[in-house]
DNA sequence: GTCCAGGGCCGTT
DNA sequence: AACGGCCATGGA
């Protein structure tokens, strides 16, 4: 039997519990009266192939020169940002990108970002996939998590699992996105949307990390019973 | 020392 | 359309 997404999220639900995710630092941002959207904006571009304790370095250092916000993005030179966001890897891209997309949401939207959010969604999406360094994934998690749209993230991690298990997504970014937006949409509502795909997208990464690595961790997977790849192997 | 991580771009086939 | 090389650091 071929497991479906909404068993799928029932399942990893079940064995990891409720996640509310995307790590962001409120408290800073409370104290420092800046956006924390922002914040996950950063985050997306700097976590590309990258693992996610190098990036928590990263936006230490832009915190405590109190350049975690689009102002400083635009104001700071760029080698002085390259040199903080040194730890998260690729740092010279990362720069170019971070400056680009701080830019572009300055001049188009004077620093608010509830001007870009509110708007037609994939009109938005569109917007950030026309800038260089964003791409689909990058592009879905700003959405999602910082825009708090109804969209969801593929990931290596997603592709890698719908492959093993396998599920019936074809292999393409947008193929998998629609797979499970079509078949998770109709037990939730639209104001629920969100919140689900972010769940489901973070019980994914846990689940990647915890088995289904690249050097796959069978033992006591919750998906073992409907996972061939796991069938294969034992 | 080797492998790998919450991608994306660009050039080549 | 699909694939390979490239970008770079730090933890396991």
């Amino acid at each position: 039997m071929r497991i479906k997404p909404d068993v799928l999220y029932e399942i990893l639900q079940k064995q990891f519990g409720n996640l509310r995710w995307w790590p962001v630092d409120r408290k800073y941002h409370r104290e420092n009266n800046s956006d924390p959207r922002f914040e996950i904006i950063v985050g997306a571009i700097l976590t590309q192939n990258t693992a996610w304790s190098n990036v928590e370095k990263a936006l230490t250092n832009l915190k405590l020169k109190n350049s975690l916000n689009l102002e400083s993005i635009c104001a700071i030179e760029t080698k002085e940002l390259e040199k903080m966001i040194k730890p998260s890897g690729f740092f010279k891209q990362k720069a170019k990108r971070l400056k680009t997309i701080s830019n572009y949401l300055k001049n188009n939207y004077s620093n608010n970002l509830d001007r870009f959010f509110n708007r037609n969604l994939l009109g938005i999406r569109q917007e950030l996939l026309s800038l260089n360094g964003i791409g689909p994934e990058t592009a879905d998690s700003i959405l999602l998590y910082a825009g708090n749209k109804p969209i969801f993230v593929v990931d290596a991690y997603t592709k890698r699992i719908c492959q093993r298990i396998p599920l019936d997504t074809g292999n393409l970014y947008d193929e998998i996105q629609k797979y499970f937006q079509k078949n998770i949409s109709n037990n939730f509502t639209k104001e629920e949307l969100s919140k689900v795909y972010g769940d489901l997208h973070a019980l994914i990464v846990i689940l990647a990390k915890e088995h289904c690595r690249k050097k796959p961790n069978c033992f006591d997977c919750p998906l073992k019973e409907y996972c061939s790849f796991s069938k294969l192997l034992s």
